[in-house]
DNA sequence: TTGAGCGTAAAGTATATACTGTACATACAT
DNA sequence: ATGTATGTACAGTATATACTTTACGCTCAA
């Protein structure tokens, strides 16, 4: 028979784990798969660093599962590993600076995602500009010119979404817009 | 025997193709797949709109994947469909503002995330403040407003990205951050 | 009214992704 | 030194996603 410390106890884990299915799901657009989100979001109400065991045991799925979710949320700076002496397992727990942790996660995928367009897109404007002086065909020109201007489009675009980010990246956006 | 100018053309094709496969690997941060990326590519350097049949005959894909990329692509307000008097066929082409296409896919994407959590972290508020009024064991009092604090950080962090989200869907950020 | 051309729904197939179980290498305690 | 506990590589399996094929309903021309 329960006491009705253990029924509220039972509904604000139900509760809890509502709220972080929702943050798990919409944490795609992090680049966080649902598991790794919801891995994340056990450890951010855990009151203590959590071992892989613990994990493994909260989300019923097996450890290796916790181990590879971790390695992710730890690339993503999401989470780090903390020692505590005498004990042998490895410990982790949740990044809780979320201002810090998503911004970088946000600014590491877009810069990444914004240098391989830029790379492709200088590449291309130089190819396309020799083909341009070897061309004689009136129509192949007209089609080179405004593939050229396409391009160029492109790079002023990806000079403004750099800027963008770097706003991310310095922590200008904290001055435009403070956090609470 | 292919002519110079054949030559030219051919290379030139490869190069955009590099170029269309290197930003359609980079649209997943879109949310936009890798072929629906190539997709936009193609239509992007399209001197005229493409039926359903000219795509699938560009891209070598059925033309059912075609008619579910072009209908995601429309949704993300990235395609638009045209009309030419006397064409059966339906005509797409390119939205070709980056600006205004990608960040309304940024902001769309992002508002509807923050609002799932927001809601989630409110409900979880309420739930929250019940179980403390009805709880007795000073450890689950402890406890809960640990929780409670989590959730408020939540809903501060929530505020300040919605106040983010919408310098992009005023276009304020075009004020900060000018386009070229 | 009929027939051909067009877009798409539905079902089936292939490919990619996520997850698990086992087995091993490493580190620590005794 | 030896045994035990711990994290992870690897291979295999299940699940989800992307893609194709077939069939159908709708629209417009004749």
């Amino acid at each position: 028979m329960e006491t009705e410390q253990q029924h509220i106890q039972n509904r604000l884990d139900e509760a809890k784990n509502q709220f972080i299915s929702t943050i798990a799901q919409n944490m795609g657009l992090y680049g966080v798969s649902d598991t790794n989100g919801r891995l994340y979001g056990t450890m951010l109400f855990a009151d203590r660093p959590m071992t892989l065991d613990d994990m493994s045991e909260a989300l019923g799925m097996s450890k290796m599962s916790m181990s590879t979710g971790i390695r992710a949320l730890m690339d993503a700076g999401m989470v780090e590993r903390v020692w505590e002496k005498g004990v042998r397992k490895d410990l982790y727990q949740s990044n809780d600076d979320w201002y810090q942790s998503f911004t970088s996660v946000f600014v590491n995928r877009w810069r990444e995602a914004s240098d391989n367009n830029q790379k492709a897109a200088r590449r291309a404007k130089e190819d396309f500009e020799v083909f341009l002086e070897e061309a004689e065909d009136p129509y192949l020109i007209d089609v080179l010119q405004h593939d050229l201007e396409k391009i160029n489009y492109a790079l002023n675009y990806y000079e403004w979404l750099d800027e963008v980010i770097r706003i991310f990246e310095s922590g200008e956006i904290f001055a435009m817009i403070p956090p609470k």
